[in-house]
DNA sequence: TACGAAGGCAGGGTGAGCAAACCATTTCGT
DNA sequence: ACGAAATGGTTTGCTCACCCTGCCTTCGTA
């Protein structure tokens, strides 16, 4: 309507011969480009958002989320819409919640039994790994140019109750998630904690039901302690050396019990 | 009404305690948990993917889209949708269409001016190119892993391509876009492709409207010949340590350019 | 005992998205 | 020359996610 253009036959291959002049290289594939795209609801990306809170242990059993009116508000959607997320959540066992006036919305004590990994999450481990280690390298760089001390003191707070959880694996991996979410936060990038809870949400799902022994933490929180001594030194480079060693570790793992995607 | 479970008043403070003997950390922050959640629709998802793609030159200028009854089934959507996105891509001066047998929806030639980016974009610069540093920095691993020969010498061209693009940014900018996603394909990752047009997007857009003297652009281009050649030898430590310093130029002429953030 | 804060509903309105046609225009093959 | 074919453009009607609004039920606390 407000285009009056016209595309003559001759045109384009005049215009590919010019291009070709000043860019003799192969086009990308523009597979990436034409791939479906996934439109979110505000229903899902809720159930999803409290639902890997949870699991992961970002809300704590027990604790009580803000009141719904109040949380609505802070979520931007509809307390009909919080609501159906809060609904699903119940009835996975996630949450529960009591009416009156000290009522509220809580965690469940324990907490349900986790799902086994789908099959397409299975068969997406090798990508599911590949995000986790751009952003968990990404952040091993920041945070040791940013972290401030006192971030750090938590950090190492953390790692040494690690020590104390060799044992426990359920309990080992909480505190592991929460020290990487926390080494996110100290690089004080709201996207970059967003993109590490995502990622550590996925991994949890695939490690969950994979029997981890007690010396294979311990190496593993040998190497968090060689991290956090690489960022107080303020020593980037060996943060992201070190992170690289601590993700092969994982991935060896994982390579070793799952099909080779 | 499947759960009968009743919090009574004493309970919450006991689960406290018990937790707090296994991990006396403190909470970690639920701001990010609580954040206001964003549902893309499907709209806005395709003119966003298929807008970067032009405005990166991932589709060329002149270039063919596939016929929209196919697009709109590659892409996972209802025709209806997809016009909705054509005609916003129309408007905006991104595509033009034809009617006919030899019709189609034809990228602009010349594209149509970028607008200087937003104030809430500037105010985001940092997290912006954080994002960008992750994807950058694992990718850069994963490529020196798994890139295979035939990818490393398209690569290459593209590099001896830049060579010759010092003086046209625009030009530039492009060619390196495109080396920069074709990095992210050589890892085999199809998310972390995803990752690195949106971050490249999002650059771009920031980048566009900044001078870039050919100096800055050679030794820009020279800090890529040498990221080639770590990930040709398979160094993958190399190949990070370069990828940092040549994400520190760009950062360094923002951080001059922009309020810091 | 009454107030107030919390969760639990029900009705109605809006817009995104989809499906299935049909129309208008151009080219190609016979 | 003519019709089939392939393209973008248009219309219609439906579904459902989401939101708004108000009201009800429960129950600790003042």
């Amino acid at each position: 309507m407000t285009r009056t253009t016209k595309a003559p036959a001759g045109d384009e291959a005049a215009i590919r011969a010019r291009k070709a002049d000043t860019a003799p290289v192969e086009p990308v594939a523009p597979d990436a480009v034409f791939s479906p795209v996934r439109s979110h609801t505000a229903f899902e990306e809720t159930v999803d958002r409290l639902g890997t809170a949870i699991s992961l242990g970002l809300l704590a059993p027990g604790s009580r989320l803000p009141a719904e009116r109040e949380l609505c508000a802070r979520l931007g959607i509809s307390r009909s819409t919080l609501r159906q997320a809060l609904t699903a959540l119940t009835q996975s066992g996630h949450v529960f919640a009591t009416r009156g006036r000290a009522g509220g919305t809580f965690v469940s004590d324990p907490l349900p039994p986790s799902d086994p990994p789908s099959p397409e999450m299975l068969a997406r481990w090798r990508e599911t790994c590949d995000q986790r280690l751009a952003v968990e390298l990404g952040v091993s760089l920041l945070a040791a140019e940013r972290a401030r001390p006192e971030a750090l003191e938590g950090l190492e707070r953390l790692a040494s109750a690690l020590d104390g959880m060799l044992e426990d694996f359920s309990a080992y991996r909480q505190t592991d998630v929460r020290l990487h979410v926390c080494l996110a936060q100290a690089t004080g990038s709201p996207p970059l904690v967003r993109a590490m809870t995502d990622a550590q949400g996925a991994m949890t799902d695939l490690l969950a039901h994979i029997a981890h022994p007690p010396e294979v933490l311990a190496s593993s929180n040998a190497q968090h302690h060689r991290l956090l001594a690489a960022i107080r030194e303020r020593d980037g480079r060996r943060a992201v050396q070190v992170m690289t060693q601590h993700l092969q570790g994982t991935e060896h793992v994982l390579a070793g019990l799952l099909p080779s995607g």
